[in-house]
DNA sequence: ATACTAATAT
DNA sequence: GATATTAGTA
């Protein structure tokens, strides 16, 4: 009942293509639910017109990964203890797309120069993933990211060499995700050991103490965030608006409690919204001021919410009208995304976390770029955060 | 002693 | 070619 109990609403249900069991508007997503390789626009990096991302394993369909199986370590269960990886050999670890694409937000957010591999690790937050397979993977990408740079910035026709059928071959893993922008400049900004990329879009929520305003500065980085200790705008009914396309009223469900590591705890407010926003986004939207759609991903770097590393991709400005938080896991031995936590917020309106046990979980939310006011929030393991 | 990286092995 | 493993260093 804890960690497979996601709340999930009819709109965000269809904004995600997840099924839900008739009846029950509200009720939980089962574990053995369908994955949605395709369902969650967070999740898939496919864009509209392309096929969705390499599939994992064939046999996503048993059941193996999801708890029970003693060995490969539950993806995000209360997983049992034993960790006989010592003797055991692992399977060797396929970069799924997924995988890889967490590979790079988290190099995103250490910077290039800080990337490392124990760091990457950690900051990917996967189950079952070593610091040996960061590391290797690290050192194809690197060199991935050396031909791209030859090929890109240094004059044209003879420096970097050709493209060879066979790099694009190869790099076909790579070439599923975006590669940031700054990772190919070369002499890029330098940068002070230990603190964050300037540059990057994504700052340690930890870093933030005081709502901070847009400053041409930060539009310029076009990132906004800012850091709550708790919500205390009690906004009103926890109710939200549905017709947040009307932008009338929004509602006010703020309140926001501070959601313990108390099981069981808050639900969705309620229900939702045209989410239908979302069917299918990536990062592949970008420049419109309006309309646009883009994926976040949030890495929690510990326990407290207070250490969550917030991000957004740049382009994107805040305004928006809301955003759907999908919370999932990853392990290496399933390869699959489970969903946690659903959650939903409106404009002036925060989230609630459905789920108290964020453990090892990536948030990916989908965020659609519509009005001028909102703001998301994020609220887990007690903490809260918001970002406008 | 740890962990990064390049080189090499499977 | 994709990962793993080893070896040399910082």
């Amino acid at each position: 009942m804890p960690l497979s109990q996601s709340l999930i609403t009819p709109g965000l249900a269809v904004a995600f293509d997840i099924p839900i069991p008739a009846g029950n508007p509200s009720s939980a997503v089962s574990p053995h639910h369908h994955h949605f390789h395709r369902a969650g626009p967070a999740l898939t990096s496919a864009s509209p017109n392309h096929p969705p991302p390499l599939l994992p394993p064939p046999d996503f369909e048993s059941s193996d990964l999801n708890s029970a199986s003693g060995s490969g370590g539950g993806g995000g269960g209360s997983g049992a203890g034993d960790e006989p990886a010592r003797t055991l050999k692992r399977p060797r670890l396929v970069w799924t797309p997924q995988l890889h694409k967490r590979f790079v937000d988290a190099v995103a957010h250490l910077g290039i120069k800080n990337a490392v591999p124990k760091t990457i690790m950690q900051l990917m937050s996967v189950d079952g993933l070593t610091r040996e397979n960061v590391a290797s993977h690290l050192q194809k990408y690197r060199l991935y990211l050396r031909r791209m740079q030859g090929h890109n910035a240094s004059g044209g026709a003879g420096s970097g060499g050709p493209i060879s059928a066979a790099d694009a071959a190869t790099d076909q893993l790579f070439a599923s995700a975006p590669v940031p922008h700054h990772f190919l400049s070369r002499g890029g900004p330098v940068t002070a050991p230990g603190a964050p990329e300037p540059f990057l879009p994504y700052v340690p929520v930890a870093a933030l103490q005081h709502h901070q305003q847009i400053t041409a500065a930060m539009q310029q980085q076009q990132y906004h965030q800012r850091h709550l200790g708790q919500f205390g705008s009690p906004t009103g009914s926890g109710v939200f608006d549905h017709g947040f396309l009307n932008r009338a009223a929004v509602s006010p469900s703020g309140i926001h409690q501070m959601i313990g590591p108390a099981p069981g705890m808050g639900l969705l407010q309620h229900t939702a919204s045209p989410a239908a926003n979302f069917s299918d986004d990536l990062e592949t939207s970008g420049r419109g001021s309006s309309g646009e759609k883009k994926v976040l991903t949030l890495f929690p770097t510990g326990r407290s919410a207070l250490d969550i590393w917030v991000g957004f991709s740049p382009n994107i400005c805040m305004p928006f009208v809301l955003v759907s938080v999908l919370i999932s896991s990853l392990s290496t031995t399933g390869a699959e995304w489970k969903i946690q936590r659903l959650s939903l917020v409106l404009r002036k309106g925060f989230v609630r976390s459905l789920d108290p046990d964020l453990g090892d979980c990536i948030f990916e939310c989908g965020m659609v770029v519509d009005s001028e006011d909102s703001a998301l929030g994020i609220d887990l393991d007690g903490g809260a955060m918001a970002l406008h």
